[in-house]
DNA sequence: AACAAGGGTTTAG
DNA sequence: TCATCTAAACCCTTGTT
C-alpha cells in the first residue's frame, strides 16, 4: 500500500505572525530581521511576507539591500525577530497536526511532515479532506494560514507544497510522482543546494528528468553516497525516507557577531561569557552536561566559517571551564593563522549526558587534556 | 575491518 | 563600506584496536 505524506508548511511564518499581532501591519511590506548589533542595520533578513517579497526582498538579505530595496516603499515596516514567541505558536500548532494523525516530524519552527498512511490507507481523497480540516483548524486555533502538499513521499510532498503558496493545499498521487518531479529545475529539488546545482548544470543536467541518464556510480562518486543515491532515486520517482519522530538534539550552540572584527583575548572572553552562561542555562534546566565544546568562528573578510573541538574528560556544565575551553581553542586558531581576525564567534556543546562530575573538579579536568 | 575523533562541507529554515 | 543564527547529516582524513 502506497504511503500518504503530507508536509505542512507556515506561510511567511514569522511575519505573518507579526501581522496577526498588530493587524495595522496588513497590506504593508514586512520584513522581520536578525539585527546584528553591528550597526543599527547590520544583519540579514528571517522573512517578509508578500508584499516585500513584490520589492525583491528575500530571506538571507543583507538588510541594507532590502533597504535599498525598499526605498520606494517609505511604509515598508523592519521587525525585529522574536524567535522564542514564534516558538510557543510553533508548538500549538504542531500539537493539532499531532492530534490529527500519527508521526510528526517537525524541520524548524514553521514546518513538519507528518504520516497518515495509516489514518488514511491509501486514499489520497481521505486525506485531501482530512487536510482540508486541519488547514481550518489552525486557522481557527491561530488565524494563521498554512500550505500542505500531500504525496507518496517526503520529497514529493515538500515539493507539491511549495507549488501553491500561501494557503495552497496540492495532492500529487503516487502515479503521477515521477512525472511530477521530472519536470522541476534540479536547482529547485530538495536537498540539492547552490553548489550541488552548479555541478549538475556544468554536466549539462538542468532538470530532475535529465538525472536519470546519470549513473549511480557517477552521482556517489560526485556528490557522495548518500547524496548521489538520493538523486539517483529521486528522478525516479523514489523516495523511501521514513518520517521520524524528531530525536534529542545533539548539539547546542551560542553565536554572535562581534562588536568589532578581532582576535583578541580578552575581547573575545568579554564575548563569549554572555554565550557560556546562556549555554550553561540551558544545560541546567534540561539536567545535562557535555563532554564536547567546540569554537566556532566566522573569520572577517571572506566570512568563512572555521571550527575547533575538543572533547573533555569529564562532562561538565559550567559557564567558566566551556569559556576557558573555547579560548585555549581560540589560541589554537591564533597560532596556526598569525594575524587572523574574527567576525563572529560563538560556542558549541554536544556529546550529552544526565550526570557530570564534583563541580570542584570541573578546572583540573580541563588541563588534563591540554 | 571496524570504529572514533576532528574538522570541513552542504543544506535548510 | 555590506554579508544572522542554529542544527543536522554527511564526507574525508587520520589514528587506534
Amino acid at each position: 500500500m502506497a504511503r500518504v505524506i503530507g508536509l505542512l508548511d507556515m506561510d511567511y511564518f514569522f511575519a505573518q505572525v507579526e501581522e496577526r499581532e498588530n493587524p495595522s501591519l496588513k497590506d504593508k511590506p514586512v520584513v522581520v530581521c536578525v539585527f546584528s548589533g553591528r550597526s543599527s542595520e547590520s544583519g540579514s533578513v528571517a522573512t517578509c511576507n508578500y508584499e516585500a517579497r513584490a520589492l525583491g526582498i528575500r530571506s538571507a538579505m543583507p538588510i541594507f539591500r532590502a533597504k535599498q530595496l525598499a526605498r520606494e516603499k517609505p511604509e515598508t515596516v523592519f521587525l525585529p525577530v522574536r524567535k522564542p514567541f514564534y516558538a510557543e505558536i510553533s508548538n500549538r500548532i504542531f500539537a493539532l497536526v499531532e492530534k490529527a494523525g500519527a508521526g510528526v516530524e517537525r524541520v524548524g519552527l514553521d514546518e513538519a511532515y507528518f504520516d497518515w498512511s495509516r489514518i488514511a490507507n491509501g486514499n489520497f481523497e481521505l486525506a485531501r479532506q482530512k487536510a482540508v480540516d486541519l488547514k481550518r483548524e489552525i486557522g481557527e486555533a491561530e488565524k494563521l494560514s498554512c500550505s500542505i502538499g500531500l504525496g507518496p513521499s517526503k520529497l514529493v510532498a515538500k515539493m507539491a507544497a511549495g507549488q501553491n503558496k500561501p494557503n495552497g493545499l496540492t495532492v500529487v498521487l503516487p502515479s503521477h510522482a515521477e512525472v511530477f518531479l521530472a519536470d522541476f529545475p534540479v536547482s529547485k529539488l530538495q536537498n540539492v543546494g547552490p553548489k550541488t546545482a552548479q555541478k549538475l548544470e556544468e554536466k549539462g543536467i538542468r532538470f530532475v528528468r535529465d538525472l536519470k541518464a546519470i549513473s549511480l556510480e557517477y552521482l556517489t562518486g560526485s556528490f557522495g553516497r548518500a547524496r548521489g543515491t538520493f538523486l539517483f532515486e529521486a528522478c525516479r520517482g523514489r523516495d523511501e525516507a521514513p518520517v521520524k519522530a524528531n530525536s534529542e538534539k545533539k548539539h547546542f550552540s551560542r553565536m554572535a557577531t562581534l562588536a568589532m572584527d578581532t582576535a583578541d583575548e580578552k575581547a573575545l572572553r568579554d564575548h563569549l561569557q554572555p554565550l557560556a552562561l546562556d549555554i550553561e542555562a540551558w544545560m541546567a534546566q534540561r539536567e545535562l552536561f557535555c563532554q564536547s565544546v567546540s569554537l566556532g568562528v566566522v573569520r572577517a573578510g571572506d566570512l568563512s566559517f572555521r571550527s575547533k573541538s575538543v572533547l573533555l574528560e569529564k562532562p561538565v556544565r559550567d559557564a567558566p571551564v566551556l569559556l576557558s575551553a573555547a579560548l585555549l581553542l581560540a589560541e589554537k586558531f591564533r597560532q596556526l593563522e598569525p594575524g587572523v581576525l574574527f567576525r563572529r564567534a560563538g560556542i558549541s556543546v554536544g556529546r550529552f549526558s544526565a550526570k557530570g562530575k564534583k563541580p570542584d573538579d570541573a578546572q583540573k579536568g580541563l588541563t588534563d587534556f591540554v
